[in-house]
DNA sequence: CAACCGTGGGA
DNA sequence: TTCCCAAGGTT
C-alpha cells in the first residue's frame, strides 16, 4: 500500500476527536492552528473554546480591542500570536472584504501565519495541495527516511520539503496532512516512540538502524539570560498601580505593577535606594508591608528571578498619578497580565 | 539566519 | 531539580 494510504487508514482509526476536526471554515482552523502553535493540545483547547466563544467570527475578532484579546490570551503564551491575530482580522475585514483568502500564495501573505499555518488552512479548508511540515511531520520524515539534516537550515528544510511533497495524496491533501500530523502525535513521539504499534515499523529506516532516539536531529540549545525582577506592589486604600509594557521586549502590551529591573541581584537595601523607589514613594507616606522569596519563572529563553515588595502607602504623588493606571483590586482582573504576576496575586503565600 | 518570543507537563 | 519540548513566526 501506498504511505499516505497507510497513514489515512491509521488516521480515520486512532485519531483523537478533537472540537476542530471536520470543520473547513477557515477562521475556525486558523484560530485553532494558531493557538496550538508551539502548544499542547490539552493546554490550548480551553482557550479555544473560550476564544471561539467570545469571537465567532473575523469581524467580531477584528472589532474587539487588542486588549480584550490579550485577556483572553493570558497565561496561554508567545502573546505575538494574538497581536497578529488581532492585526489579521483587521486585514481581512477592511482589504479582503471580509473573506479568509482561499489560495495557499494568500494565505500566506498574513501576518502571524507562516509556511506550516498557510498550508495547514489552505489543505484542510479548500483542498490545496500544499504539505504540513511541523515538528510533527519533521520527526516522522526524519526516522522512517532516515534523514540525518537539521530541520532549522535552509538546505535541510528543502530535503523536508520535496519529501512531504512527494508522499502528499493530492487527492485528499487535508485528510493526509492531518494524518500525518496526528501520526507524530500519538505514535512516532519524541520521546519512546510507539514502534511496537506502530504500522510502518518494518520500513522504518531509524528503527531497524537503531536511530530512533538520534533523530530529528536537533540543534544546540540555546543559552538562558537570567533577569532580576523588582515588582512593586503598590496598595493605596482599594487600589493597585499598573503600567503596560510597550518595549519590544517579553509579554509586550500585558500590564505589570511599577517594575525595577537590574541586570544582577541585588539587596533590598539597593532596591529602596533605586531612583524609581525614590520617585514612586515621594510624598506618600510609604510603608513595607512585605517582601516576598524570590520567585523564579522560566521562559524558553529567559529566567526570571523576581521579588514582589507589598508597599502601603497614605497619599497619592504626581509621578504615580501620570505615569500609572490606577486600578481597583477587582479592576485589575480585566487587564491581561503576565503567568508570573497572576500567581502572585492568587496566591497569598509567597 | 540566529535570536527572540511563554507556558506547563512529563521524564 | 533540571531538562526537554509542543500543530511556529518574525526580525
Amino acid at each position: 500500500m501506498i504511505l499516505s494510504n497507510i497513514l489515512i487508514n491509521w488516521y480515520n482509526q486512532n485519531k483523537r476527536d478533537l472540537p476542530w476536526r471536520e470543520i473547513n471554515d477557515p477562521y475556525i482552523i486558523w484560530v485553532s492552528e494558531i493557538i496550538l502553535q508551539q502548544t499542547r493540545v490539552n493546554q490550548g483547547i480551553n482557550y479555544y473554546y473560550r476564544f471561539i466563544e467570545q469571537y465567532p467570527d473575523i469581524k467580531s475578532l477584528a472589532n474587539a480591542p487588542i486588549d480584550d484579546v490579550l485577556k483572553l490570551w493570558q497565561g496561554l503564551g508567545y502573546y505575538s500570536r494574538a497581536r497578529n491575530m488581532h492585526h489579521t482580522a483587521k486585514t481581512i475585514i477592511h482589504e479582503y472584504n471580509g473573506k479568509f483568502p482561499n489560495h495557499y500564495s494568500e494565505i500566506i501573505k498574513l501576518k502571524g501565519i507562516g509556511e506550516y499555518t498557510a498550508a495547514a488552512i489552505a489543505s484542510f479548508c479548500f483542498n490545496e495541495s500544499v504539505p504540513v511540515i511541523d515538528g510533527n511531520v519533521y520527526r516522522f520524515l526524519s526516522r522512517f527516511f532516515g534523514i540525518k539534516e537539521l530541520t532549522a537550515t535552509a538546505s535541510g528544510k528543502q530535503i523536508f520539503k520535496n519529501l512531504a511533497e512527494e508522499i502528499i495524496d493530492p487527492t485528499m491533501p487535508g485528510i493526509h496532512n492531518q494524518a500525518i500530523m496526528e501520526f507524530g502525535a500519538l505514535i512516532c513521539t519524541p520521546q519512546n516512540p510507539n514502534c511496537m504499534q506502530c504500522p510502518l515499523n518494518k520500513q522504518c529506516i531509524a528503527l531497524n538502524n537503531d536511530l530512533v532516539d538520534e533523530l530529528p536531529l536537533k540543534k544546540k540549545k540555546i543559552k538562558i539570560t537570567k533577569r532580576y525582577f523588582h515588582y512593586i506592589h503598590i496598595i493605596y486604600k482599594e487600589n493597585v498601580f499598573i503600567e503596560q509594557r510597550i518595549k519590544n521586549d517579553i509579554w509586550q502590551l500585558l500590564y505589570q505593577m511599577p517594575l525595577i529591573e537590574t541586570k544582577n541581584k541585588i539587596s533590598t537595601e539597593e532596591v529602596i535606594k533605586h531612583p524609581l523607589w525614590t520617585k514612586l514613594f515621594e510624598n506618600t507616606n510609604a510603608k513595607i508591608i512585605h517582601i516576598s522569596n524570590n520567585i523564579k519563572h522560566q521562559l524558553s529563553h529567559q529566567q526570571i528571578n523576581a521579588h514582589f515588595y507589598k508597599v502601603q502607602i497614605d497619599k497619592i504623588n504626581p509621578f504615580l498619578k501620570s505615569d500609572f493606571i490606577m486600578v481597583t483590586n477587582s479592576e485589575i482582573s480585566k487587564y491581561g497580565i503576565p503567568r508570573l504576576i497572576d500567581k502572585y496575586l492568587n496566591n497569598p503565600f509567597h
